[in-house]
DNA sequence: ATTAGGG
DNA sequence: CCCTAAT
């Protein structure tokens, strides 16, 4: 509760160039929302905290392609804002087969020493005997399959051009369907991938937000409804995409149970979420190129698309 | 059990 | 992504 406005670092409403995240209650476990937290979901198969790199998960990645390596495989969504770190901040990171999350302190971006040694991690729940391999895990997650969520504490700090952290976050899956009149724009800046937003775009300022209730008003909107639910929302990365023509171009349009043993095996993808993304795709790329909202593919993909196009028309 | 197509 | 009729 306690979505204070006043509460936490720095006055509210912001100053001007004080960026604030917006907060969000977890709908599935009814978290705390502080002002200085948010709600950041990652879509991972797993998450291996050996492997993460938690320094560059604070600075974020330069690109979608930075995505895989950052999380070890997880497929994160929008970059919605950017801040400037001024203070430490902990992030929780829970990966699928372990009970309870990882805390990791992460000091700001701009102040790094040097290469030093990892951060300081430690367990969370009082367990300092969290095992490595994390293997039994599954018991006490609120959240059903492979979705954890990360919540950050940060700070609201002035924003400084050039040194800003970026944060993967998807708010539009917390988001209701309908309620949220940022919804749109949030939508927009995915498709066109913006992944990080300039001090222009700074759509979830408060200001942008309207008024000191702004918080609130996020978890209130959510609260009671259906967000968060889906099943695999994680979004078609470029690779995948360009995988499923070549296979298709290769194998035909069809089959798709074949084509996902064949293909997609390890693949959180189902026969029919591969029917399915041919199906937008197609349709993407077929119709006026008005209409072509989809992130660009290269050239040889498109064209892949078109030809495989064509041709079923011909069968047709 | 799979697929095609509409929602 | 879900649902369902048809296969």
């Amino acid at each position: 509760m306690e979505a204070g406005a006043s509460s936490g670092t720095g006055s509210f409403p912001a100053e001007d160039g004080e960026i604030w995240v917006p907060v969000l209650s977890d709908p599935l476990d009814g978290g705390s929302n502080s002002p200085t937290q948010a709600e950041i979901e990652v879509y991972s198969a797993y998450l291996d905290y050996d492997a993460m790199d938690f320094q560059a998960v604070l600075e974020g990645p330069q690109d979608e392609h930075d995505i895989e390596k950052l999380f070890g495989g997880a497929r994160s969504a929008t970059y919605i804002k950017e801040a400037n770190l001024t203070h430490e901040i902990e992030c929780e990171f829970y990966s699928p087969t372990s009970d309870h999350g990882m805390i990791q302190t992460l000091a700001p971006a701009t102040a790094l020493p040097e290469k030093e040694e990892a951060p300081v991690t430690m367990a969370l729940g009082g367990g300092g005997e969290e095992d490595k391999k994390r293997k039994g895990g599954g018991k006490g997650h609120p959240l059903p399959c492979q979705r954890r969520s990360m919540r950050l504490a940060l700070a609201a700090t002035p924003l400084e051009e050039g040194a800003c952290a970026t944060f993967i976050v998807d708010l539009l899956d917390y988001m209701p369907k309908s309620g949220w009149r940022h919804r749109s724009r949030l939508r927009s800046a995915r498709k066109r991938g913006i992944w990080s937003l300039n001090t222009e775009q700074t759509f979830l300022l408060p200001n942008h937000l309207g008024n000191a209730t702004c918080f609130q008003d996020m978890s209130s909107i959510c609260k009671g409804k259906k967000c968060g639910h889906r099943k695999n929302n994680d979004h078609w990365t470029y690779e995948e995409m360009k995988k499923l023509v070549d296979a298709l171009y290769i194998s035909g349009v069809g089959n798709w149970t074949k084509l996902k043993h064949e293909n997609f095996s390890t693949s959180v993808r189902t026969a029919m979420n591969l029917k399915d993304k041919w199906r937008n795709l197609k349709k993407a790329y077929t119709g006026n190129a008005k209409k072509r909202i989809l992130p660009t593919l290269d050239k040889d993909c498109v064209e892949k698309i078109q030809k495989l196009a064509s041709k079923m028309k011909l069968h047709l």
